[in-house]
This record gives C-alpha cells, sequence and structure tokens, in this order.
DNA sequence: GATGAATGAGAATTCATTCAT
DNA sequence: CATGAATGAATTCTCATTCAT
C-alpha cells in the first residue's frame, strides 16, 4: 500500500470526524448528554474510545461542538436570501423552512430543547443562539410593524414562542402530530 | 420517656419529605436531572445522604414523585371551574392561571420541558401527561368549534402549543421576558 | 391498667427474646448472615429496630447467641443417656436421634454448614464446636474399639463425617432426599 | 506507536482475568462471598477498583464464573476414563482422585460447601451442580448392582454422602484431618 | 494514528447502630 | 421500655480520561 496523500487523510478526518458528531447527537438525543457514554457514541461510530479523543478533547467539547455548528447550519438555512427586510411571500417560505429544518434535523432540535431548560448548560450556548434569534425577532418586528400591526415587538415574539411551541410539540411526539394542519393555520393566522 | 406518638412521626416525615422534594426540585431544575447528585440535594436540604432513602427508595422514585405530584396540582390548579366546557371569560382566565401557575412554579415547568424532551425519560411520565393534557386539548377543540371556526382541532392544538412555546421562552428567560405584553396579545389574537 | 409483675415482665423479655431469635435463624438460613438485615428480622418478628438493640448489643452478638444456644441444644438431646460409653441399642438410637434433630432444627444446621466454611466466621463458634464433638467422636471410638475394629479412630472419625455428609445433602434438598432409605444402611453398615 | 496485536490483548486479558478469579476464589473462601469486598479482591489482585468491572460485569457475575468453571474443572478432571461404567481398580482411584482434586482445589471447596447451604444463592448453581452429581451417582449405583448389593441406590447415596462428609471435615481443619486414614477405610468398607 | 487496558473519582444505595422523644 | 428518624461509613458500580504499545 502507498501511504495515503495528505489530501485523503485531511477527508478522513473529516468524514470521521463527522461520523463522531452524527453519532454523539443521535445518542445525547435519545439518552440525554449525561445518559449518553462516550463508549456507546465510540462503538456505534465503530471507532475506539481513545480515537475519540483525538478528534474531541473532551465530552464537553464535544457537545459544544455539536451544538455550535448546529446553530450555525441553522443560521445559515435560514437567513440567506432575506438580510434583515422579508416579504409576505418570503415570511410564508420561512415558516415551511423552519419546520423542514426541524424535521430533518429532529434530533438536534430534541438536545437544543432539553439542554436549553438547564442555566448550568444553557449558559454555554447562550450567546451562539442570542446570535441567531435575536436577528430574526427583529425581522418578524420589521414585518409587523409595515403591516400595521398595533404590537409589532408582542407580535414577533409571540410568533417565535409559536415556532418553539409547534417544534416542541411535534418533537415529543412526531409520528402523530398534525404538522402540516398547524403550519398551514399559522400562515392564515400570522403572515 | 415513651416513643413519639403517630401524629408527631405523621408531621415530621410530611415535612422532611416536602423539604426533601422542594430542594431536589430546584437542584434537578438548574443542573438537570443526571448532573444533580443525592448528595447535592442532601447537603441542601439538611439531612444525611441515608436519610433521602428512608423517604424515597430511590432517586429515579423521588423524580417521578415529584413530577407526578407536580402535574397532579396543575390538574388541580387548572380544572376546578371548567369541567369540559368553557365560556370566553372562563378562557381569558385560565390563560392568566396558566401562566400565573408558570411563574409560581418555574422550578417544575423547567425540569418539565427538560424531561419532556428525552424518550427515555418521558415514558416515565406520559400517561399522566396526556391524562392532563388531553381534556385540555378537547376542551379548546369545543371553545373553537362553539365559536365557529375553520377548523378547531388545528386551532386547539395551536394554541397548545403557543402555551408551551410561551413558557418556554419565558423560563429560559425568566427577568427580562415581556410575559405580560404576549398574554396580553394571546387574550386578543385567540380568544 | 395495673404494672406488670416483675414476673410478667420477664417472661415477656424471654418470649420475645426468642421470637427474635427464631426469627432471626430463619432469615439467616435462608438468605446467609450477610445478606440479612436487622429491619428484616425486626419486621419479621414485629418489634421495633431500636429494640432488637435492647435484646443484642449487636448483629454479631445475636448471631454468637444463637449458634451458641444452638449448639447446647444438640448437646443437650444428644447426651444425656450415655455420658461415654455407649451400646449397640444406644447407637442405634443415638443415629436416630441425631437425624431427627436435624430435620427438626434444619435451619440451625443449614446455618451451622454455611458458617463453619468459613474460617473468618468459624473461629467465633471453634471452641463451643469442639466441646460438643470431642465427646462424641471419643464415644464412637470407644464403641469400635470395644468392637474389635482395626482402626477404631479411623472409623469414629468416618461415621462423624457420614452424618455431616448425610445431613449436609439432606439440608440440600429437604424434600427429595430418601433420608429415612441411607439412616437404615447406616445402621446396618456401622453399628 | 502501533496498537497491540490480537494476540497480546488476548494474552493480557486471559491472564489478568485468571489473576482475578483466582485471588476471588481465595477471599470468599476465606471470607465468605458477601463479607468480601471488590475492593479487597481488587487490592490484593493488584488492580485497580474499576478495572475489575472491564473483566467481569458484577461481583455476582465473577461468583458465578469461578463456580462454573470450577465445577467444569471437576468434571473434566473427573469424567475422563469412565463414561459411565467403572471397575473396582477405577473405584479406587476415583476416590483417590476425588481428595486429591478437594486438597488441591480447596478454596474452591470451601466456597462450594459454604454457597451451597443458602437456597438464595445455590439456586445459582443447581442445574450445573447436577450435571456433574447426577452422572456420578448414576455410576455408583451400576456399580452396586453389579457387585450385588440389596439397595444400591442408597449404598450410592450414602457414598456420595460420605464424600462430602469427609471433605467438609477435612476442608474445616486441613491439618489435623486424618485424611489419609479415613481414605483408606472408605476404600475398605465401599468399594 | 489507533487501540483498548487501566485508573480513580464520584455516583447511588444499603444498613448496623444511635438517640431524641 | 419502645419507636423509628437519622447518621455515616462502606459497598457496588460507572465512566471520562489517560497512556503504553
Amino acid at each position: 500500500m502507498s501511504p495515503r496523500t495528505k489530501e485523503q487523510l485531511e477527508t478522513i478526518r473529516k468524514d470521521r470526524r463527522q461520523a463522531i458528531m452524527d453519532t454523539a447527537l443521535e445518542e445525547f438525543a435519545s439518552y440525554g448528554y449525561e445518559s449518553t457514554s462516550i463508549s456507546m457514541i465510540a462503538k456505534k461510530a465503530g471507532v475506539s474510545k481513545g480515537l475519540m479523543y483525538n478528534y474531541f478533547e473532551s465530552k464537553e467539547a464535544l457537545l459544544k461542538t455539536i451544538m455550535s455548528e448546529g446553530i450555525d447550519e441553522i443560521f445559515a438555512f435560514i437567513d440567506p436570501n432575506h438580510d434583515g427586510v422579508i416579504t409576505k411571500e418570503e415570511f410564508i417560505y420561512l415558516i415551511d423552512e423552519i419546520f423542514a429544518l426541524m424535521k430533518e434535523k429532529s434530533s438536534f432540535y430534541k438536545l437544543y430543547f432539553a439542554l436549553i431548560m438547564q442555566p448550568a448548560v444553557s449558559k454555554l450556548f447562550i450567546e451562539k443562539i442570542n446570535e441567531v434569534f435575536a436577528p430574526m425577532i427583529k425581522m418578524f418586528v420589521d414585518y409587523y410593524e409595515k403591516k400595521g400591526s398595533k404590537n409589532p415587538f408582542a407580535e414577533a415574539i409571540l410568533i417565535g414562542a409559536l415556532f418553539d411551541g409547534i417544534g416542541f410539540n411535534y418533537l415529543f411526539n412526531e409520528d402523530q402530530y398534525p404538522l402540516d394542519e398547524v403550519i398551514k393555520l399559522v400562515k392564515e393566522r400570522f403572515v
């Protein structure tokens, strides 16, 4: 065997890193961060325990990375089109996007909702989270302002809460939740 | 000297039990169930580790009891007046009640929201939870039906999600959240 | 109520002491000394945990007393008739007595056999045990000597081992063991 | 540097496992299963407490493994030659073998005798034990039948009890017990 | 890079014993 | 005398992390 090129090694590293993160996210979401052991993740990801520490310096670092990159992804997914201003059509599109994302990244959102309630944990991410959600709320405020709402701020906060609440309920009971009907109603009532 | 009377023992047990449960709830809510040790609770409650097991047969049993009694309290708090049917005034009153309860029992709700996202944990309570929330949803469905909504079921699910979402956001940031404004808006838009 | 007389109190004390010992013996025999808790015994004997310590100063003291009085009982049961010498008829009678005793005091013998194998425990009783068994062996030696055996000592040791072995096997499987047949054979072959 | 080869790991694991089992057997035999702590075994075996659980999933599993492999050894030691039928010479040889084994594996037999008396424990091994002893008893029955005994079954049970009894007494007092003389007598009287 | 044996701190739990009442 | 609440030391077991190979 000839030695692998630098690029190949780099690719292997990246893939493996992602595999570990994906596995860890699944496990964290299913069993909780504390109840998931490094051993479990290593076994399921097909790497040795020792190697885990080659990729992440600690269990907490692994969690932080998962959360951080997850939040970045959300940001990247939501932001692109509308840098601050949003039309009615874009709003409708955004709603679909948000819930499509929740469906696709359900493990991430489960973990997110579970962690966010613990002050001791959430302080690790709070800054990053605000970076994502503050602009979003601002965008909603602008939208409702333009629309002539009496209290655009409360309206924006309300729709934010609604997204969280629907997501929360949906993730608690993915199979049975009438997500489409509810989304339809949200559009009618809030756009 | 004679042993304590049954009443004395009863009182001691009840008080201690409640003190342990209160402390445990605070700690569970702050640090998470897994990250809170029996030692921490014992120390904070001013009892020995061993005594904890005189009152609760395990850490899990302690959690279950806290959740179970908490859910009962919610039920008792919400249910009394409206056994299935609800008027407009009662609906408004109910909304105030729900959020007053969240404010008062914020630790309980934090714990509740954190646990509910973990399938491995939530299955311990799911039945009890449904006992409380199914009738509530039904009540909302009836309300919106009577009001002539196009899709009363979706409407009921939506308001349920909204309560959760508002609660969730409020508990994440108790000090800053504009709860009153949001509640006011909910009443305008959903009653 | 008039206060009980000294004699009545004495009787109560004695009865209760015996009840505790009987219960403890059953539990020790069933679950082992270590695996039996003071709480279990107290509950089963119908007394409070605290009171146990009014009768026995420790769990170990309770065990020692049970063993000591049990060994005394064996001694009293076996010895009376034959203080040193034994006839053929008496030997046959003794065999019946020994196994009748094992049947009646099966819990005691189970505990005895279990404890005796642990040097750390058996040293607590070894002296007392020897007090009982040395004379018995001596009696057998005399018997076989008189009978003209080639090696009366080995013969005595052998019959001693046989009693233990039969008892051991019988207690392991009380319901199925063909004790009577085996006893009959012992008499034919060893008297 | 490259990781250890499979063979190296295999060897390490086998050796450590055996060392732990040997140490545990000594300690269990001396102090009893319950009174021997994992810490004691670990310290004496020169490994950490944690490592014990890398090799045996629980204290009970360790005990079970020791007993199971011990019983297998007895079986392997006793069985080979005589697959069911046994001559006079073989019987004599078997007796020597049995007691040689008891001498060599005295810790195992002590533990065996101690555990067997506790229903709660013995049920863990009873099946395996019967697998070993039932054929042995059958072999004795056949032997005494061929020899023309009146009651070959009782005779077989008796010799079984005798082996247990002699072993029991010998192990209780290894240094002083006149094992050789007793064995000689057994051969004279029972072969 | 890769492995998994090894560690050790800390967790939940048990239980003999004490002691205020 | 009698009770059972209370203690604390000891036990089993887990697991993130390290490290020799």
